[in-house]
DNA sequence: TTTTAAATTTGTAATGATTATATTTTATAT
DNA sequence: ATATAAAATATAATCATTACAAATTTAAAA
């Protein structure tokens, strides 16, 4: 799914396209590097000298609610967005700290057990070193 | 895996058995929860009233070091303690905020994307409502 | 058994991410 | 242009975790 403007996206779900929600939505969909909120705000920053971290909080929760960016929560203390909604695993390499994206098939996860569960959510990740660190 | 005696389990792993280590690492596998450190705190308290929240922080730490126990990040701000390293997966019900296992099949993970990368953990959650909350 | 040293536990302070609150700014409607 | 609502901002508060130093316990040495 591409995104071609982030405003019209923004307004088809419900969401006021202020000028820091646009910015904060459009550096999600640009940079697929997962960031936390001290990244976008920090590279935010230079061309909204005003923007506050707040804004940056309240825009991403926001978001959620509306269900256009999901949460990756790998590392505690550390909290990273995702503005992909679809399903997908995420790898965090432990010596670059990036984290990749990689492809999840829903109908293999053996559910059974979970019969007359309601699943909403479903989350992958995994932890290791990726193939660019390991060839240092 | 059972456990018969802690202390022995936890010298077999290089850590000396403290009266609060066993206590804690007993609490992990007898009660199956998941718990924050908060949890393990007050209700170990109840039988050791010098405990330091600090030991139970400085504990767990040593135990995911030693990798008799594993975290579980499921919610921000939330961790949770696992004895039980085996490869499984967790279902969190938004409702009553219990966590259950659930088992995982590993070949089913479709992996072929993380060729060349070295993979040393796997995380699976899910989250929605459990049977007994939609029951009511 | 005493003495000494090391390891562990504890209490308190510091840190840092997130949220709460109040104020200011911007957009919208009359 | 004025009034009202929404959004953004600055600052303070909260809360989980860690850092640090002191006290206690355990183990080793004498
Ligand atoms: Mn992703
Ligand atoms: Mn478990
Ligand atoms: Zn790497
Ligand atoms: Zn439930």
């Amino acid at each position: 799914m591409t995104i071609i403007n982030a405003g019209d996206y923004l307004k088809k779900h419900g969401i006021k396209p202020s000028l820091q929600r646009i910015r904060i939505f459009e550096y999600l969909i640009k940079n697929k590097n997962h960031p936390t909120v001290d990244t976008i705000f920090r590279e935010l920053a230079k061309e909204i000298p005003t923007l506050s971290k707040t804004t940056v909080y309240n825009t991403l929760n926001l978001f959620m609610e509306k269900n256009i960016v999901k949460v990756i929560t790998i590392e505690e203390n550390e909290t990273r967005y995702d503005a992909d909604t679809s399903l997908h695993g995420h790898f965090k390499c432990t010596e670059c700290s990036r984290v990749y994206d990689f492809d999840l098939d829903v109908p293999k996860f053996k559910e059974e057990i979970l019969k007359g569960f309601e699943i909403q959510e479903r989350h992958v990740y995994f932890k290791g070193i990726c193939k660019d660190c390991l060839l240092n």
